[in-house]
DNA sequence: GGAGTTACGCTACGACTCGTAGCGAAAGAG
DNA sequence: CTCTTTCGCTACGAGTCGTAGCGTAACTCC
Protein backbone atom coordinates (compact mmCIF):
# COMPACT_ATOMS: atom_id res chain seq x y z
CA UNK A 1 0.00 0.00 0.00
CA UNK A 2 1.19 3.42 -0.44
CA UNK A 3 1.51 4.49 3.19
CA UNK A 4 1.82 0.65 4.96
CA UNK A 5 3.33 1.09 8.15
CA UNK A 6 3.62 4.76 9.43
CA UNK A 7 0.86 6.18 11.30
CA UNK A 8 0.13 9.59 11.65
CA UNK A 9 -0.80 10.00 15.17
CA UNK A 10 -2.53 13.56 15.05
CA UNK A 11 -5.17 15.11 12.84
CA UNK A 12 -8.36 13.68 11.09
CA UNK A 13 -7.61 10.57 9.40
CA UNK A 14 -8.25 9.17 5.99
CA UNK A 15 -11.12 7.96 5.18
CA UNK A 16 -10.80 4.22 4.73
CA UNK A 17 -14.13 4.37 2.73
CA UNK A 18 -12.78 6.61 0.20
CA UNK A 19 -9.86 4.14 -0.16
CA UNK A 20 -12.57 1.10 -1.04
CA UNK A 21 -14.59 3.38 -2.96
CA UNK A 22 -11.72 4.75 -5.18
CA UNK A 23 -10.27 1.51 -6.10
CA UNK A 24 -13.88 0.09 -6.61
CA UNK A 25 -14.65 2.97 -9.29
CA UNK A 26 -11.00 2.32 -10.75
CA UNK A 27 -11.94 -1.22 -11.38
CA UNK A 28 -15.20 -0.15 -12.79
CA UNK A 29 -13.81 2.53 -15.30
CA UNK A 30 -11.69 -0.09 -16.67
CA UNK A 31 -14.13 -2.09 -17.49
CA UNK A 32 -15.93 0.43 -19.17
CA UNK A 33 -13.30 2.65 -20.81
CA UNK A 34 -10.39 0.37 -20.88
CA UNK A 35 -6.75 1.42 -19.84
CA UNK A 36 -6.48 4.54 -22.45
CA UNK A 37 -9.95 5.80 -21.94
CA UNK A 38 -9.29 6.00 -18.06
CA UNK A 39 -8.83 9.49 -16.63
CA UNK A 40 -8.04 10.28 -12.66
CA UNK A 41 -11.36 12.50 -13.27
CA UNK A 42 -13.45 10.34 -14.35
CA UNK A 43 -12.37 7.93 -11.34
CA UNK A 44 -13.08 10.30 -8.79
CA UNK A 45 -16.36 10.88 -10.05
CA UNK A 46 -17.27 7.83 -10.33
CA UNK A 47 -16.37 7.28 -6.39
CA UNK A 48 -18.39 10.37 -4.59
CA UNK A 49 -14.89 11.90 -3.88
CA UNK A 50 -12.60 15.16 -5.16
CA UNK A 51 -9.57 14.79 -7.86
CA UNK A 52 -7.73 16.21 -5.25
CA UNK A 53 -8.23 13.42 -3.04
CA UNK A 54 -6.66 10.81 -5.76
CA UNK A 55 -3.33 13.10 -6.02
CA UNK A 56 -3.18 12.83 -2.21
CA UNK A 57 -3.02 9.21 -1.99
CA UNK A 58 -1.87 8.43 -5.42
CA UNK A 59 1.41 9.67 -7.87
CA UNK A 60 -1.16 8.92 -11.00
CA UNK A 61 -2.85 6.54 -13.31
CA UNK A 62 -0.35 3.92 -12.92
CA UNK A 63 0.08 3.57 -9.48
CA UNK A 64 -3.64 3.51 -8.35
CA UNK A 65 -4.47 1.09 -10.82
CA UNK A 66 -1.64 -1.58 -9.46
CA UNK A 67 -3.37 -0.92 -6.37
CA UNK A 68 -6.60 -1.25 -7.78
CA UNK A 69 -5.79 -4.76 -9.72
CA UNK A 70 -3.63 -6.45 -6.87
CA UNK A 71 -6.56 -7.06 -4.49
CA UNK A 72 -7.85 -9.44 -7.28
CA UNK A 73 -4.82 -11.44 -6.85
CA UNK A 74 -4.89 -11.84 -3.25
CA UNK A 75 -8.08 -14.33 -3.94
CA UNK A 76 -6.02 -17.00 -6.04
CA UNK A 77 -4.88 -20.71 -3.62
CA UNK A 78 -3.95 -23.57 -4.25
CA UNK A 79 -6.22 -26.11 -2.82
CA UNK A 80 -4.95 -29.41 -2.40
CA UNK A 81 -6.74 -31.79 -5.06
CA UNK A 82 -4.43 -34.66 -4.02
CA UNK A 83 -1.83 -34.57 -7.36
CA UNK A 84 0.43 -32.26 -8.88
CA UNK A 85 -1.31 -32.49 -12.53
CA UNK A 86 -4.50 -31.67 -10.19
CA UNK A 87 -3.08 -29.05 -8.41
CA UNK A 88 -1.93 -27.20 -11.50
CA UNK A 89 -4.36 -27.42 -13.24
CA UNK A 90 -6.63 -25.76 -10.85
CA UNK A 91 -4.67 -23.12 -10.46
CA UNK A 92 -4.01 -22.53 -14.11
CA UNK A 93 -7.96 -22.07 -14.49
CA UNK A 94 -8.28 -20.06 -11.40
CA UNK A 95 -5.58 -17.49 -13.08
CA UNK A 96 -7.71 -17.61 -16.85
CA UNK A 97 -10.57 -16.73 -14.75
CA UNK A 98 -8.93 -14.13 -13.34
CA UNK A 99 -7.64 -12.85 -16.39
CA UNK A 100 -11.17 -13.22 -18.33
CA UNK A 101 -12.28 -10.33 -15.76
CA UNK A 102 -11.82 -7.38 -18.38
CA UNK A 103 -10.54 -4.84 -15.64
CA UNK A 104 -7.52 -7.90 -14.94
CA UNK A 105 -7.03 -8.17 -18.66
CA UNK A 106 -6.75 -4.64 -19.30
CA UNK A 107 -4.67 -3.06 -16.19
CA UNK A 108 -2.20 -5.98 -15.73
CA UNK A 109 -0.66 -5.21 -19.70
CA UNK A 110 -1.03 -1.57 -19.32
CA UNK A 111 0.93 -1.27 -15.78
CA UNK A 112 3.39 -3.83 -17.59
CA UNK A 113 4.13 -1.73 -20.22
CA UNK A 114 4.62 1.58 -18.46
CA UNK A 115 6.55 -0.60 -16.00
CA UNK A 116 9.05 -0.83 -18.14
CA UNK A 117 10.56 3.03 -18.03
CA UNK A 118 9.48 2.87 -14.71
CA UNK A 119 11.43 1.29 -12.18
CA UNK A 120 9.69 2.12 -9.12
CA UNK A 121 6.32 0.85 -10.92
CA UNK A 122 7.86 -1.98 -11.28
CA UNK A 123 9.05 -3.14 -7.67
CA UNK A 124 5.08 -1.64 -6.85
CA UNK A 125 3.70 -4.37 -9.54
CA UNK A 126 6.88 -7.11 -8.21
CA UNK A 127 5.32 -6.61 -4.52
CA UNK A 128 1.82 -6.55 -4.89
CA UNK A 129 1.65 -8.86 -7.66
CA UNK A 130 3.98 -10.71 -9.11
CA UNK A 131 5.33 -12.50 -5.89
CA UNK A 132 2.13 -13.57 -4.32
CA UNK A 133 1.45 -15.91 -7.60
CA UNK A 134 5.56 -16.85 -7.21
CA UNK A 135 4.29 -18.07 -4.19
CA UNK A 136 1.76 -20.26 -5.50
CA UNK A 137 4.76 -22.28 -7.51
CA UNK A 138 6.51 -22.75 -4.06
CA UNK A 139 3.54 -23.98 -2.10
CA UNK A 140 2.85 -26.86 -4.79
CA UNK A 141 6.60 -27.60 -5.51
CA UNK A 142 6.73 -28.33 -1.46
CA UNK A 143 3.49 -30.09 -1.50
CA UNK A 144 4.24 -32.62 -4.72
CA UNK A 145 7.89 -33.29 -2.90
CA UNK A 146 6.12 -34.37 0.20
CA UNK A 147 3.91 -36.42 -1.27
CA UNK A 148 6.80 -37.87 -3.14
CA UNK A 149 5.98 -36.94 -6.90
CA UNK A 150 9.15 -34.74 -7.09
CA UNK A 151 12.36 -35.30 -5.62
CA UNK A 152 13.44 -33.29 -2.58
CA UNK A 153 16.00 -30.35 -2.98
CA UNK A 154 19.61 -31.56 -3.84
CA UNK A 155 22.13 -30.94 -6.14
CA UNK A 156 20.87 -31.20 -9.61
CA UNK A 157 21.54 -34.67 -11.23
CA UNK A 158 21.96 -34.76 -14.93
CA UNK A 159 23.72 -32.82 -17.07
CA UNK A 160 21.22 -30.84 -17.88
CA UNK A 161 20.44 -30.72 -14.15
CA UNK A 162 19.35 -27.39 -12.39
CA UNK A 163 19.02 -25.99 -8.99
CA UNK A 164 15.63 -24.92 -6.65
CA UNK A 165 15.94 -21.23 -7.74
CA UNK A 166 16.13 -21.67 -10.86
CA UNK A 167 13.60 -24.13 -11.29
CA UNK A 168 11.21 -22.09 -9.93
CA UNK A 169 11.32 -19.20 -11.55
CA UNK A 170 11.09 -21.61 -14.64
CA UNK A 171 7.97 -23.18 -13.70
CA UNK A 172 6.51 -19.39 -12.79
CA UNK A 173 7.50 -18.21 -16.10
CA UNK A 174 5.93 -21.14 -18.17
CA UNK A 175 2.57 -21.33 -16.31
CA UNK A 176 1.94 -17.63 -16.34
CA UNK A 177 3.51 -16.47 -19.40
CA UNK A 178 1.75 -19.44 -21.26
CA UNK A 179 -1.80 -18.52 -19.74
CA UNK A 180 -1.48 -14.85 -20.19
CA UNK A 181 -0.19 -15.14 -23.95
CA UNK A 182 -3.44 -17.08 -24.97
CA UNK A 183 -5.72 -15.54 -22.79
CA UNK A 184 -4.02 -11.86 -24.31
CA UNK A 185 -2.21 -12.60 -27.24
CA UNK A 186 -3.92 -15.61 -29.25
CA UNK A 187 -7.50 -14.88 -27.77
CA UNK A 188 -8.36 -18.34 -27.17
CA UNK A 189 -10.04 -19.50 -24.05
CA UNK A 190 -8.09 -21.10 -21.21
CA UNK A 191 -10.90 -24.48 -20.69
CA UNK A 192 -10.52 -27.32 -18.76
CA UNK A 193 -8.72 -29.11 -21.67
CA UNK A 194 -6.43 -26.78 -22.56
CA UNK A 195 -5.44 -26.56 -18.79
CA UNK A 196 -4.81 -30.85 -19.02
CA UNK A 197 -3.08 -30.69 -21.76
CA UNK A 198 -1.03 -27.87 -20.52
CA UNK A 199 -0.19 -29.62 -17.14
CA UNK A 200 0.84 -32.60 -18.96
CA UNK A 201 3.27 -31.35 -20.94
CA UNK A 202 4.73 -28.97 -18.48
CA UNK A 203 4.87 -32.28 -15.99
CA UNK A 204 6.47 -34.34 -18.91
CA UNK A 205 9.29 -31.29 -18.79
CA UNK A 206 9.88 -31.03 -15.64
CA UNK A 207 11.17 -34.98 -15.48
CA UNK A 208 13.73 -33.90 -18.20
CA UNK A 209 15.56 -30.92 -16.41
CA UNK A 210 16.28 -32.48 -13.38
CA UNK B 1 -0.65 -2.26 -43.91
CA UNK B 2 -3.36 0.56 -43.53
CA UNK B 3 -3.95 0.60 -47.15
CA UNK B 4 -2.61 -2.63 -48.03
CA UNK B 5 -3.24 -3.20 -51.63
CA UNK B 6 -5.54 -0.39 -53.22
CA UNK B 7 -3.80 1.61 -55.51
CA UNK B 8 -5.37 5.31 -56.02
CA UNK B 9 -4.12 6.11 -59.90
CA UNK B 10 -4.91 9.37 -60.23
CA UNK B 11 -3.05 12.54 -57.72
CA UNK B 12 0.02 13.11 -55.73
CA UNK B 13 1.16 10.03 -54.40
CA UNK B 14 2.05 9.32 -50.54
CA UNK B 15 5.11 9.74 -50.06
CA UNK B 16 7.19 6.63 -48.79
CA UNK B 17 9.97 8.58 -47.15
CA UNK B 18 7.21 10.18 -44.62
CA UNK B 19 6.26 6.31 -44.44
CA UNK B 20 9.21 5.54 -42.71
CA UNK B 21 10.41 8.45 -41.42
CA UNK B 22 7.39 8.52 -39.23
CA UNK B 23 8.05 4.89 -38.10
CA UNK B 24 11.18 5.63 -37.50
CA UNK B 25 10.66 8.90 -35.14
CA UNK B 26 7.59 6.50 -33.47
CA UNK B 27 10.20 3.65 -32.20
CA UNK B 28 12.66 6.97 -31.06
CA UNK B 29 9.89 8.26 -28.91
CA UNK B 30 8.47 5.07 -27.83
CA UNK B 31 12.96 4.50 -26.35
CA UNK B 32 12.93 8.26 -25.21
CA UNK B 33 9.62 8.62 -23.79
CA UNK B 34 7.63 5.44 -23.30
CA UNK B 35 4.23 4.36 -24.30
CA UNK B 36 2.59 6.84 -21.87
CA UNK B 37 4.66 9.69 -22.77
CA UNK B 38 4.25 9.51 -26.69
CA UNK B 39 2.24 12.35 -27.95
CA UNK B 40 1.08 12.13 -31.95
CA UNK B 41 2.26 15.77 -32.57
CA UNK B 42 5.51 15.12 -30.74
CA UNK B 43 6.25 11.89 -33.47
CA UNK B 44 5.36 14.51 -36.42
CA UNK B 45 7.82 16.82 -35.25
CA UNK B 46 10.36 14.08 -34.76
CA UNK B 47 9.12 13.12 -38.52
CA UNK B 48 9.48 16.31 -39.73
CA UNK B 49 6.26 15.84 -41.10
CA UNK B 50 2.92 17.96 -40.40
CA UNK B 51 0.43 16.50 -37.58
CA UNK B 52 -2.41 16.12 -40.00
CA UNK B 53 -0.36 13.97 -42.44
CA UNK B 54 -0.14 11.36 -39.15
CA UNK B 55 -3.67 11.57 -39.13
CA UNK B 56 -4.08 10.77 -43.08
CA UNK B 57 -2.50 7.47 -42.31
CA UNK B 58 -3.13 6.31 -39.06
CA UNK B 59 -6.39 6.31 -36.71
CA UNK B 60 -4.50 7.20 -33.56
CA UNK B 61 -1.75 6.03 -31.41
CA UNK B 62 -2.55 2.47 -31.31
CA UNK B 63 -2.25 1.56 -35.11
CA UNK B 64 0.52 3.68 -35.40
CA UNK B 65 2.64 1.90 -32.84
CA UNK B 66 1.92 -1.49 -34.05
CA UNK B 67 2.45 -0.66 -37.37
CA UNK B 68 6.39 0.65 -36.14
CA UNK B 69 7.10 -2.14 -34.27
CA UNK B 70 5.61 -4.62 -36.72
CA UNK B 71 8.81 -5.06 -38.47
CA UNK B 72 10.94 -5.31 -36.25
CA UNK B 73 9.20 -9.11 -35.83
CA UNK B 74 10.19 -9.46 -39.65
CA UNK B 75 13.54 -10.15 -39.06
CA UNK B 76 12.77 -13.11 -36.58
CA UNK B 77 14.31 -16.43 -38.26
CA UNK B 78 14.31 -20.10 -38.29
CA UNK B 79 17.69 -21.05 -39.13
CA UNK B 80 18.75 -25.22 -39.78
CA UNK B 81 20.90 -25.61 -36.42
CA UNK B 82 20.73 -29.49 -37.24
CA UNK B 83 18.46 -30.25 -34.08
CA UNK B 84 15.21 -29.33 -32.87
CA UNK B 85 16.55 -28.25 -29.58
CA UNK B 86 19.21 -26.14 -31.33
CA UNK B 87 16.35 -24.59 -33.40
CA UNK B 88 14.23 -23.73 -30.40
CA UNK B 89 17.11 -22.26 -28.71
CA UNK B 90 17.59 -20.30 -31.52
CA UNK B 91 14.76 -18.66 -31.81
CA UNK B 92 13.87 -17.97 -28.47
CA UNK B 93 17.50 -16.16 -27.95
CA UNK B 94 15.99 -14.21 -30.98
CA UNK B 95 13.02 -13.45 -29.42
CA UNK B 96 14.53 -12.49 -26.45
CA UNK B 97 17.24 -10.02 -28.15
CA UNK B 98 14.18 -8.20 -30.23
CA UNK B 99 12.83 -7.89 -26.17
CA UNK B 100 15.46 -6.62 -25.20
CA UNK B 101 15.15 -3.31 -27.58
CA UNK B 102 13.14 -0.62 -25.25
CA UNK B 103 11.08 0.13 -28.47
CA UNK B 104 9.97 -3.72 -28.74
CA UNK B 105 9.07 -3.78 -24.84
CA UNK B 106 6.84 -0.69 -23.96
CA UNK B 107 5.19 -1.39 -27.09
CA UNK B 108 4.13 -4.88 -27.37
CA UNK B 109 2.48 -4.48 -23.60
CA UNK B 110 0.43 -1.26 -24.69
CA UNK B 111 -0.85 -2.50 -27.76
CA UNK B 112 -2.21 -5.80 -26.00
CA UNK B 113 -3.76 -4.23 -22.93
CA UNK B 114 -5.42 -1.93 -25.62
CA UNK B 115 -6.59 -4.34 -28.33
CA UNK B 116 -8.26 -5.86 -25.11
CA UNK B 117 -11.08 -3.27 -25.80
CA UNK B 118 -10.26 -2.89 -29.63
CA UNK B 119 -11.62 -5.41 -31.94
CA UNK B 120 -9.67 -4.30 -35.10
CA UNK B 121 -6.61 -3.38 -33.01
CA UNK B 122 -6.55 -7.11 -32.01
CA UNK B 123 -6.87 -8.33 -35.66
CA UNK B 124 -4.29 -5.96 -36.74
CA UNK B 125 -1.57 -6.90 -34.04
CA UNK B 126 -2.61 -10.35 -35.35
CA UNK B 127 -1.84 -10.16 -38.85
CA UNK B 128 0.97 -7.89 -38.29
CA UNK B 129 2.98 -9.40 -35.51
CA UNK B 130 1.63 -12.90 -33.96
CA UNK B 131 1.03 -14.46 -36.95
CA UNK B 132 4.45 -14.15 -38.41
CA UNK B 133 5.93 -15.81 -34.91
CA UNK B 134 3.21 -18.21 -35.49
CA UNK B 135 5.22 -19.47 -38.33
CA UNK B 136 7.97 -19.94 -37.27
CA UNK B 137 6.52 -22.61 -34.98
CA UNK B 138 5.04 -24.71 -37.77
CA UNK B 139 8.29 -24.15 -39.63
CA UNK B 140 10.25 -25.74 -36.97
CA UNK B 141 8.38 -28.36 -36.16
CA UNK B 142 8.27 -29.74 -39.67
CA UNK B 143 11.76 -29.78 -39.98
CA UNK B 144 11.48 -31.74 -37.31
CA UNK B 145 9.06 -33.73 -38.64
CA UNK B 146 11.66 -34.39 -41.59
CA UNK B 147 14.20 -35.20 -39.21
CA UNK B 148 12.45 -37.82 -37.49
CA UNK B 149 12.45 -35.95 -34.03
CA UNK B 150 8.80 -35.68 -34.23
CA UNK B 151 6.29 -38.29 -35.40
CA UNK B 152 4.43 -37.38 -38.55
CA UNK B 153 1.02 -35.72 -38.27
CA UNK B 154 -2.03 -38.13 -37.45
CA UNK B 155 -3.92 -39.18 -35.11
CA UNK B 156 -3.54 -38.53 -31.11
CA UNK B 157 -1.84 -42.03 -29.55
CA UNK B 158 -2.31 -42.38 -25.75
CA UNK B 159 -5.47 -40.71 -23.80
CA UNK B 160 -3.70 -37.56 -23.49
CA UNK B 161 -3.19 -37.25 -26.99
CA UNK B 162 -3.41 -33.97 -29.44
CA UNK B 163 -4.16 -33.36 -32.38
CA UNK B 164 -1.77 -30.82 -34.65
CA UNK B 165 -3.28 -27.36 -34.58
CA UNK B 166 -3.62 -27.80 -30.43
CA UNK B 167 -0.12 -29.06 -30.22
CA UNK B 168 1.19 -25.79 -32.38
CA UNK B 169 -1.30 -23.33 -30.23
CA UNK B 170 0.27 -25.01 -27.76
CA UNK B 171 3.57 -24.74 -28.31
CA UNK B 172 3.55 -21.51 -29.73
CA UNK B 173 1.73 -20.19 -26.22
CA UNK B 174 4.46 -21.83 -24.14
CA UNK B 175 7.55 -20.78 -25.40
CA UNK B 176 6.47 -16.75 -26.27
CA UNK B 177 4.53 -16.64 -23.03
CA UNK B 178 7.39 -17.73 -21.09
CA UNK B 179 9.95 -15.63 -23.31
CA UNK B 180 8.22 -11.99 -22.59
CA UNK B 181 6.94 -12.97 -18.92
CA UNK B 182 10.57 -13.89 -18.00
CA UNK B 183 11.50 -10.91 -19.83
CA UNK B 184 8.99 -7.99 -18.68
CA UNK B 185 7.40 -9.36 -15.35
CA UNK B 186 10.27 -11.35 -13.86
CA UNK B 187 12.58 -9.09 -14.95
CA UNK B 188 15.22 -11.70 -15.38
CA UNK B 189 17.94 -11.99 -18.54
CA UNK B 190 16.73 -14.61 -21.38
CA UNK B 191 20.62 -15.79 -21.52
CA UNK B 192 21.76 -19.02 -23.28
CA UNK B 193 21.32 -21.31 -19.93
CA UNK B 194 18.19 -20.49 -19.62
CA UNK B 195 17.35 -21.31 -23.53
CA UNK B 196 19.00 -24.39 -22.77
CA UNK B 197 17.08 -25.46 -19.93
CA UNK B 198 13.95 -23.69 -20.48
CA UNK B 199 14.08 -25.91 -24.15
CA UNK B 200 15.32 -28.89 -22.57
CA UNK B 201 11.61 -28.71 -20.54
CA UNK B 202 9.58 -27.87 -23.48
CA UNK B 203 10.69 -31.10 -25.47
CA UNK B 204 10.35 -33.42 -22.72
CA UNK B 205 6.94 -32.25 -22.10
CA UNK B 206 6.06 -32.29 -25.72
CA UNK B 207 7.14 -36.35 -25.48
CA UNK B 208 4.38 -36.50 -22.84
CA UNK B 209 1.51 -34.92 -25.10
CA UNK B 210 1.61 -37.03 -28.08
C1' DG C 1 0.69 21.72 -71.74
C1' DG C 2 -3.66 22.08 -69.33
C1' DA C 3 -7.26 20.03 -66.20
C1' DG C 4 -8.36 17.14 -62.57
C1' DT C 5 -7.13 14.81 -58.36
C1' DT C 6 -4.83 13.86 -54.27
C1' DA C 7 -1.23 14.70 -50.62
C1' DC C 8 1.33 18.07 -48.29
C1' DG C 9 2.64 21.80 -44.67
C1' DC C 10 0.78 25.18 -41.94
C1' DT C 11 -2.31 27.47 -38.75
C1' DA C 12 -6.00 27.72 -35.76
C1' DC C 13 -9.56 25.87 -33.05
C1' DG C 14 -12.80 23.86 -29.11
C1' DA C 15 -12.79 20.14 -26.06
C1' DC C 16 -10.59 17.61 -22.90
C1' DT C 17 -7.14 16.01 -19.28
C1' DC C 18 -3.43 17.00 -16.38
C1' DG C 19 -1.52 18.11 -11.86
C1' DT C 20 -1.46 21.98 -8.55
C1' DA C 21 -2.95 25.79 -5.52
C1' DG C 22 -5.96 28.08 -2.40
C1' DC C 23 -9.96 28.19 0.38
C1' DG C 24 -13.16 27.15 4.30
C1' DA C 25 -15.18 23.28 6.66
C1' DA C 26 -14.96 18.68 8.93
C1' DA C 27 -12.94 15.10 11.91
C1' DG C 28 -9.99 13.29 15.04
C1' DA C 29 -5.93 13.82 19.12
C1' DG C 30 -4.17 16.01 23.19
C1' DC D 1 -10.76 24.11 23.06
C1' DT D 2 -6.65 24.02 20.15
C1' DC D 3 -3.89 21.81 16.90
C1' DT D 4 -3.35 19.04 12.97
C1' DT D 5 -4.61 16.76 8.93
C1' DT D 6 -8.03 15.58 5.46
C1' DC D 7 -12.00 16.77 3.13
C1' DG D 8 -14.79 18.90 -1.03
C1' DC D 9 -14.80 22.57 -4.01
C1' DT D 10 -13.19 25.90 -7.42
C1' DA D 11 -10.00 27.73 -10.45
C1' DC D 12 -5.92 27.73 -13.08
C1' DG D 13 -1.98 27.28 -16.86
C1' DA D 14 -0.09 23.83 -19.54
C1' DG D 15 -0.43 20.31 -22.65
C1' DT D 16 -2.76 17.02 -25.94
C1' DC D 17 -6.42 15.66 -28.87
C1' DG D 18 -8.48 15.28 -33.44
C1' DT D 19 -10.42 18.28 -37.06
C1' DA D 20 -11.07 22.04 -40.42
C1' DG D 21 -9.57 25.30 -43.73
C1' DC D 22 -6.23 27.14 -46.75
C1' DG D 23 -2.82 27.52 -50.39
C1' DT D 24 0.73 24.80 -52.57
C1' DA D 25 3.08 20.60 -54.51
C1' DA D 26 3.08 16.30 -57.15
C1' DC D 27 1.31 13.11 -60.20
C1' DT D 28 -2.10 11.25 -64.03
C1' DC D 29 -4.92 11.54 -67.86
C1' DC D 30 -6.50 13.89 -71.99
Amino acid sequence: MHNGTSAKKTGRPRSADADHAILEATRAALVELGWGGLTMGDVATRAGVAKTTLYRRWAGKNELVVDAVAVLFDELELPDRGSLQADIEDVVLQFAALLALPEARTALMAVVAESTHDEALRRRIREAIVDRQKCLVVLGRRRAQERGELPPDGPPLGPHGTDTATQIDLIFDVIAGAVVHRTLVSGEPVDAAWARTFTTLLLGGLAAIR
